[in-house]
DNA sequence: CGTCGGTCGTAC
DNA sequence: GACGTACGACCGACGT
């Protein structure tokens, strides 16, 4: 006998609602709620997995009265309206059921419940064994010997023996239950003071509603129960009829029409990417299509020239390198791919170990033909990341140079706001095709394989595909570069900046390793005397590092009075304002505040610097990133060198660990008030203006006119108020965070915000407006057309909104200077170049430039930056560069 | 043993 | 809660 189908009637209402509630807050960027589509998803997905059900379908409940409101008017009366974040999710819910391509059924009049047990009953006429995949105890009045309830959440199968068990009643007088218990939050009454365990009891005692009220004499021993049951005689018939299942609905019998059929993939795929499902997205993510994909590996000398002709005939292709090392400054050079044409890639081993048969050319006999080609300037050239590949190319002699686009800065232009412009997740977005992972062609952990040990057939797969998705990810990036006016940006100072910031890390810079050498022992000597006096002062020994239990130490051993709660109200807070005011009142803090400071230094900069000097070049190269913020500044990592510390003597002593070669001179430049002369420009206001076209100290300025004291009459602490009024005018500050800064009341900084606006009238209509105008299009630019989205500037969570405003404000502030100075680094290094100059620029901190020169061209150095720097675009008001010059950048700082 | 969130501190 | 943009060291919880 064939083994009987089984049909899983899925209650999708019910999970509607406990999917909503599982998961407390998940949404899109957007704001849009996530959280039910996710966790219903989530269930379905499980369902199909485990269960690989050949029949199923959805049911849900429709809007609007049914039957049993006819019965009885109060039915789920006190039930509130769906909740808005929830309704808001049917449809996605709907959607994704469609995609799974699992049939939906509901219809009107009537609630899932009933369509499920019309269904069941169906199924189990025609044979097929059924699953009901509900939570809802209310379904157990459906369980038969071919029909089960399983809960996925729980992962809990009830079936006839379960239920006998467990209440040792059949499931067909569960709906007895029910009636007697009533339901709550169906507003069903039942009878009162019964609730599902007595009902349970009663029916199992005596079979059924009407033996129990055969039989009611034998309850008179429970006085109350007796009483109520007699009292609700009639209302637990109409309970009953209430909770009892309808399995008699109109339907259409056609069963087969459940048998499920494969998945719209793409439409999954979509959908998941939509909700930002990354995972989900990626699983859907259509599988490649990789039979039309042709990938060569190409390793005879004629072929090679060949390529190289073809190449070069194109005038444009994507081009990637494949190295030993993610550092660019210590990679060996294992192959290169090429592509110019969807769909195609070559690979070009240079220097594999498991070539199998395969003989590869010399390394010199393939530079040597690709040289031309890379670096003749009239050949357009793509990249993701290309600036990793100028400095591996640059390190085997080869210029690379026609650099036109990068994948990695369209992606981050376009969407600044997110992480993650890797090639994979360009690829992903773009066209949802899951690139090679390298884990797959080079194994994980311990034992990972570096490229140039990658059997050669699998490498060039894993290359090639790089190059292809790389100029398919070029075809479509360039479109949405130029729909959204980005390309001037990209071709002015993104593009050219990559081979500037390339040269830059390859200068690297020049450390004094018996300076950080001796300071790390000094450092070394005095933490290990305040551990001392620490733990002694603690009575016990413990982690100083670990806040946690410095904490602990602090406010529960010793009793001092805690200050405040962490950010994230995990525990004491014990930064240094907390520390500080502590000091006052115990000896302690004082010191840990003391060994806080030397240990940053120690192991932030001291130790992590000798660590990252290149064996090579004995010189130290960060990278400069230039798809990570959302401003458009430049970050620098391993090591991050802008934020070498300068503020306190200390730190300004790591400074001098920095120095130039022999007989060279550090330059640093740097520009004036950047940031208030871009906001003077932009906000057209007089007082600024006027301020910075009498080359004015602004700060004095500003103190001037918020405290309306007399000219010569502003004290340092004036001056140092006023510095604070327009660093926070710049940062969008509040009068809480003045006041805390200045250490005055809150009415008072009110009041010095109040004066600034009043004095700076332009100043606060470029507030006003910015913020009005971003509501309208939620976006802001930078004088050069850098774009930032913020959306949440029409939050109605007032958090989000007050920090999309001050995001508002200073964005196009932040976000000109970077491009300022970007531009003015471009058009340094080609002045340098042009005058055939020695000098190199090696480091950008925000508004500063460090250059390293000989001595003889320090003057001419000084000449030309200040004139390239300060004419670097015109603007409403004067720039102005500082400039210092000595043997260590301590020195050279101002 | 790696990952990741939290805390803290450094820069502009 | 409360001032923008970063990087990274360290801790500790958590998962493999």
């Amino acid at each position: 006998m064939a083994e009987p189908k089984t049909i899983y009637l899925i209650d999708g209402s019910a999970f509607l609602y406990r999917a909503f509630h599982a998961i407390r807050s998940l949404s899109t960027s957007t704001g849009h709620p996530t959280n039910a589509t996710f966790g219903f998803t989530r269930i379905l997905l499980k369902l199909l997995k485990e269960k690989q059900p050949e029949y199923a379908a959805v049911f849900f409940d429709v809007k609007g009265p049914t039957f049993r409101h006819k019965m009885y008017e109060e039915y789920k009366a006190n039930r509130p309206p769906m909740p808005e974040e929830l309704a808001a999710q049917v449809p996605d819910i709907k959607e994704v059921v469609a995609a799974l391509n699992i049939p939906l059924v509901q219809k009107l009049g009537f609630e899932a419940d009933d369509l499920v047990g019309t269904y069941s009953r169906l199924a189990q006429e025609q044979g097929f064994k059924v699953v009901m995949v509900t939570g809802d105890k209310d379904f157990i009045q459906l369980i038969s010997d071919d029909c089960i309830l399983w809960d996925p959440m729980k992962d809990t199968v009830t079936d006839r023996a379960g239920v006998k068990k467990d209440m040792g009643i059949e499931p067909e007088q569960f709906v007895d239950v029910l009636g007697l218990a009533g339901d709550t939050s169906d507003n069903i009454p039942g009878v009162k003071g019964v609730g599902p365990k007595t009902a349970i009891k009663l029916v199992a005692e005596f079979g059924s509603i009407p033996d129990i009220y055969d039989r009611l004499d034998e309850l008179k021993k429970k006085k109350k129960l007796h009483e109520n049951l007699s009292a609700s005689r009639e209302v637990v018939e109409l309970s009953r009829d209430l909770a009892a299942i309808d399995r008699q609905v109109e339907v259409k019998e056609d069963l087969e029409s459940f048998k499920l059929t494969e998945f719209d993939t793409h439409r999954a795929f979509e959908l998941f990417q939509s909700f930002e499902f990354k995972n989900l997205a990626t699983e859907f993510a259509a599988k490649a299509d990789k039979s039309k994909k042709v990938y060569k590996c190409i390793t005879g000398i004629t072929e090679l020239e060949k390529l190289a002709k073809v190449l070069e005939n194109k005038g444009i292709f994507a081009v990637d390198t494949e190295t030993t090392s993610i550092n660019s400054m210590v990679a060996d050079l294992v192959g290169i791919s090429f592509s110019y044409m969807e769909d195609t890639g070559f690979y070009i081993p240079v220097a594999h170990t498991h070539t199998g048969d395969t003989e590869l050319p010399e390394k010199e006999d393939i530079l040597r033909i690709f040289k031309p080609l890379l670096e003749n300037p009239e050949v357009r050239k793509i990249g993701q990341n290309i600036k990793y590949d100028y400095i591996v190319l640059a390190r085997y002699g080869i210029r690379l140079d026609g650099i036109v686009f990068d994948t990695m800065i369209a992606s981050h232009l376009l969407n600044p706001g997110t992480r993650g412009h890797s090639l994979d997740r360009i690829a992903m977005n773009l066209f949802g095709y899951k690139m090679i992972s390298y884990e797959e062609v080079a194994g994980k952990g311990k034992n990972q394989l570096g490229f140039n040990e990658i059997p050669l057939d699998m490498a060039t797969d894993y290359a090639a595909e790089d190059a292809d998705l790389t100029f398919m990810a070029y075809q479509e990036l360039k479109k949405q570069i130029l729909d959204n006016d980005l390309m001037s940006l990209m071709g002015t100072v993104e593009v050219p900046l990559i081979p500037v910031l390339a040269r830059m890390e390859m200068a690297g810079i020049r450390v004094d390793a018996a300076e950080l050498f001796r300071m790390s022992q000094e450092f070394e000597t005095e933490l290990r005397d305040l551990e001392k006096e620490i733990y002694d002062l603690a009575g016990e020994t413990f982690n100083i590092n670990s806040s946690q239990q410095l904490g602990t130490i602090l406010f529960e051993k010793l009793g001092l009075k805690a200050g405040k709660k962490t950010k994230k109200k995990t525990g004491y807070s014990t930064d240094v304002q907390v520390l500080t005011k502590l000091a006052e009142t115990h000896e302690m803090p004082e010191r840990v505040l003391r060994h806080r400071t030397l240990s940053k230094l120690k192991s932030t900069y001291v130790d992590a610097l000798s660590q990252l000097v290149n064996e090579e070049t004995g010189r130290i190269h960060t990278s400069f990133n230039q798809t990570i913020t959302v401003t458009g500044r430049l970050s620098s990592s391993n090591p991050n060198l802008q934020n070498i510390p300068i503020r306190k003597p200390e730190g300004k002593k790591i400074r001098r660990a920095f120095i130039p070669a022999d007989d060279w001179t550090l330059i640093s430049a740097d520009y004036s008030q950047i940031e208030l002369r871009i906001l003077a420009h932009c906000a057209e206001d007089e007082i600024l203006i006027d301020a910075f076209s009498n080359d004015e100290d602004i700060h004095t300025r500003t103190a001037l006119e918020v405290f309306q004291v007399l000219p010569g009459l502003v004290t340092d602490e004036l001056r140092s108020q006023a510095k604070a009024i327009n660093f926070g005018i710049v940062y969008g500050m509040s009068a809480f965070r003045l006041a805390n800064e200045l250490g005055i009341t809150r009415k008072m900084a009110g009041a010095y915000i109040d004066s600034y606006f009043n004095r700076y009238a332009g100043v606060k209509k470029f507030i006003d407006t910015t913020i009005e105008e971003t509501k309208k299009t939620c976006e802001v630019s930078t004088l050069f057309g850098r774009k930032r989205r913020l959306d949440d500037i029409r939050s109605s969570n007032a958090n989000l909104r007050n920090f999309a405003q001050r995001a508002a404000i200073n964005t196009p502030i932040q976000g000109s200077a970077a491009d300022l100075i970007k531009l003015a680094m471009i058009k340094m290094a080609a002045a340098l170049e042009a005058e055939n100059m020695e000098a190199q620029m090696l480091l950008s901190v925000h508004d500063e430039i460090i250059f390293e020169t000989p001595d003889e061209e320090k003057d001419r150095l000084i000449e030309l930056a200040r004139d390239i720097m300060e004419n670097v675009t015109p603007l409403k008001v004067p720039l102005k560069v500082n400039f210092g010059a000595g043997r260590s950048w301590a020195s050279a700082d101002h």
